[in-house]
DNA sequence: CATTTCAGATAACAACTGTTAACCATTATT
DNA sequence: AATAATGGTTAACAGTTGTTATCTGAAATG
């Protein structure tokens, strides 16, 4: 599995990776492969949830931080980078396969952004209660989000850390106009 | 260039189609292909170029309605989504070289988004003027707008045409959330 | 009309692909 | 201690890949 991340370096896509290819690089014979996967669809799947139980960490992590510190956007956007610099190899794997991969991953993968998507929502609806200020479409909202940061950290993937910063800070300001939005519609709802 | 985009459905990635297989799909020898392209990666770039070229086509049919028909968000979110039901295979080339690429790839559809995203700030400027509501952030706004018009658009594309009616308004609220929290955030400020 | 360019073809190349069969140590299990 | 399971090996397979050299006919150009 290491093998095959370590493959995946700039935009290759893990459909164009070759089972030969990947234990060669695992420094095995081809027909070892078969001791552990069926099929390079299964390697890839098995990718995926490991990347999947990383980001639910992540989250966990984030969330914690945010109960001590406030400050919510802003901390999750930081956890999210850091996450980023740490396994990048997962998170390129998702990002890459969320649209270069057959129906099993894509399936996959957004069942795993579906939950991130939910938990978020969850938070959101704590967090409006504690503050006060009623949201517009919880849902939506926490959806444009997730698929925010997730877009924004693709592009990061390419980028000196100089330039992720800069786009980190307007991810979160982008975040703000989100929330903020759903906040007012909400008012005006009434 | 037909047959290649002909072999991308599902999430087939660019980068896994073989040389002889696209020549084979368009019914030639392997070698004719050397009288069109030097190489599989020329004919990625000559489809994107052909995708960027329909994507501005589009834009500036959404603004021709938008200008008769007002009704900025619902009417760019519905021209976007016949857009995708006529040129389902370009744009499903777009989204999936744009994170399954090579760098030279990714550039390009880079550069094409950008344009995208800079004329859509123009248009959000103009707007702006006419409503006297000013922007938060002109730039950030067009940027999360259309990271996230593409991020749906990817998505709609698994999807049959009753669940993508049901993404394309959720679509349209989530732009609303950031228009309103754009203009709101730029309230507070003065 | 002669000639060049264009767009195709066939044949052949070495290299690589996924997969299977048969075999061999080491490690667990009974 | 005997046996089974695990995780690896080599050899071989038919197919496929990208690329080159060489040839052919039609179309455009002079």
């Amino acid at each position: 599995m290491d093998a095959a991340l370590g493959l995946l370096d700039d935009g290759r896509p893990f459909a164009a990776l070759g089972l030969r290819e990947v234990t060669r690089a695992a420094g095995l014979s081809a027909p070892a492969f078969y001791r552990h996967f069926d099929d390079m669809d299964a390697l890839g799947l098995a990718l995926v949830d490991e990347a999947g139980v990383a980001l639910r960490q992540l989250m966990r992590e984030a969330r914690q931080r945010v109960s001590q510190a406030g400050q919510a956007i802003p901390t999750s956007v930081q956890t999210f980078l850091e996450y980023l610099a740490q396994r990048t190899p997962e998170f390129r794997l998702i990002v890459s396969q969320s649209q270069g991969g057959s129906a099993v991953f894509r399936a996959a993968i957004a069942r795993e952004r579906d939950d991130f998507a939910r938990e978020l929502s969850d938070d959101l609806h704590r967090m409006a209660q504690h503050r006060d200020r009623p949201i517009h479409n919880r849902r939506a909202l926490a959806d444009a989000m997730v698929t925010l940061v997730f877009a924004v950290g693709a592009r990061m993937l390419d980028e000196a850390p100089e330039q992720r910063a800069d786009r980190a800070q307007r991810l979160a300001g982008q975040l703000r106009m989100l929330q903020r939005g759903a906040e007012s519609l909400a008012e005006s709802e009434q």
